[in-house]
DNA sequence: AGTTAAACTCGGTCGC
DNA sequence: TGCGACCGAGTTTAAC
C-alpha cells in the first residue's frame, strides 16, 4: 500500500532507469488497468515510439512524461514496477509490459489488479481526473498553517477522514495518518473543527516531518512491497502505532488500541491521544 | 453543498 | 477439501 514516501522512492528509482528510453511496444494483459483511453489497444498504440523524458509525482500518483503525452499511474495497494534486461518470462501477476528499443522491459505487476493508468496530452494531465481535484501535498508551500487551519475549521468531519481526503492534502494513506496523529497526540475521532490553532500547527508540522523522514528511509515495506530496483525501504521499523495493537505505547506503556474510524482500521494510544468529553 | 455510505477494482484468507 | 463470505485501500459515484 504505497503512500507518498513509497511512491517517491519508486519515482526516484524509475527516473534513473527509464529516462531516455524509447518505447518499442506495449503489451496489456489486463485491460481494466487502462482507464484512458478506454481502449487498451489504443493505449499501446499511443505510446509506441515515445521517449520517456521525466518521471514526476503528485501525491500517490506517478506521472511519466513522454514526448507528446503524460502517463498517470496509481499503484493502489500492491502495484509495482520492475525493470528486466529482456524477454523476462511472463509472471501471472504482470498486467502491462513496456518494451523499450534497447530490449529492456518495464513490467507492471499488481496482484490485486487495483492499479490504474491514464494517458493525456502532455501538459493537460492536471485538467482531468484523477489529478484535477488533488489538493496540495504536505511539501507544497500552499500547505501552510493558514490553509490547513482554515480547512479544518469549516468542516464537521472527524480529523482522520479529513487527512485521508486527497482533495484537502494529497499523499497520506492509512499508515501515515495514524502515525501523524499519534506524533501530534491527537485522537483520530476528534472533530476537525475542534482542533486549536496550536494543535493544527503541531499536526501539520508532524505530517511534514513524518513524510520527510519516511522518504529519507525509502518508505515502509509492508508485506512484499519492493521498489523497482528490488530495494526495500526501512521506515516500517519506525512505525509507532500502525500494526502495533496490543503492544505497549512507546511513550506511556498503555496498550495501543485498534478500532474503526470512517470504516478504516485505526491505531492509536488511548492515553496519549485523548478524546475531550 | 457537504458529508456519508456504497460501489468498484480483485485475490487471498478464513470459517463452515 | 471445497466453496462462499469477507477483507483490504483508495477513489469514484450515489444517496442522504
Amino acid at each position: 500500500m504505497p503512500e507518498l514516501p513509497e511512491v517517491e522512492t519508486i519515482r526516484r528509482t524509475l527516473q534513473t532507469v527509464v529516462i531516455g528510453k524509447t518505447i518499442d511496444q506495449v503489451h496489456v494483459f489486463w485491460p481494466n488497468i487502462i482507464k484512458e483511453p478506454a481502449d487498451s489497444e489504443e493505449f499501446s498504440l499511443m505510446l509506441k515510439g515515445q521517449t520517456c523524458r521525466n518521471v514526476l509525482r503528485k501525491g500517490k500518483f506517478l506521472i511519466f512524461h513522454f514526448d507528446d503525452l503524460a502517463l498517470v499511474s496509481h499503484l493502489r495497494m500492491e502495484g509495482k514496477y520492475i525493470l528486466f534486461p529482456k524477454d523476462e518470462p511472463m509472471d501471472s501477476h504482470t498486467h502491462v509490459v513496456f518494451r523499450f528499443t534497447d530490449d529492456t522491459e518495464l513490467h507492471y505487476r499488481d496482484v490485486r489488479k487495483f492499479g490504474t493508468m491514464h494517458i493525456f496530452p502532455i501538459g493537460t494531465e492536471f485538467d482531468h481526473l484523477p489529478l484535477s481535484k488533488l489538493g496540495p501535498e504536505v511539501f507544497d508551500p500552499e500547505f501552510s498553517n493558514g490553509y490547513f487551519s482554515s480547512v479544518l475549521k469549516k468542516t464537521t468531519r472527524k480529523i482522520k477522514p479529513v487527512l485521508l481526503d486527497q482533495t484537502i492534502v494529497s499523499g497520506l494513506g492509512n499508515i501515515y495518518v495514524d502515525e501523524a496523529l499519534f506524533r501530534a497526540s491527537i485522537h483520530p475521532e476528534r472533530f476537525a473543527h475542534s482542533l486549536t490553532k496550536l494543535e493544527s500547527n503541531r499536526l501539520r508540522k508532524e505530517m511534514i516531518r513524518l513524510l520527510q523522514e519516511a522518504v529519507e528511509k525509502g518508505g515502509s515495506t509492508i508485506r512484499t512491497y519492493i521498489n523497482s530496483q528490488g530495494k526495500i525501504g526501512t521506515f516500517q521499523f519506525e512505525l509507532q502505532v500502525y500494526g502495533k495493537e496490543k503492544t505497549p505505547c512507546i511513550r506511556c506503556g498503555t496498550e495501543i488500541q485498534k478500532t474503526k474510524v470512517g470504516g478504516r482500521g485505526t491505531h492509536y494510544c488511548p492515553t496519549c491521544q485523548k478524546l475531550p468529553d
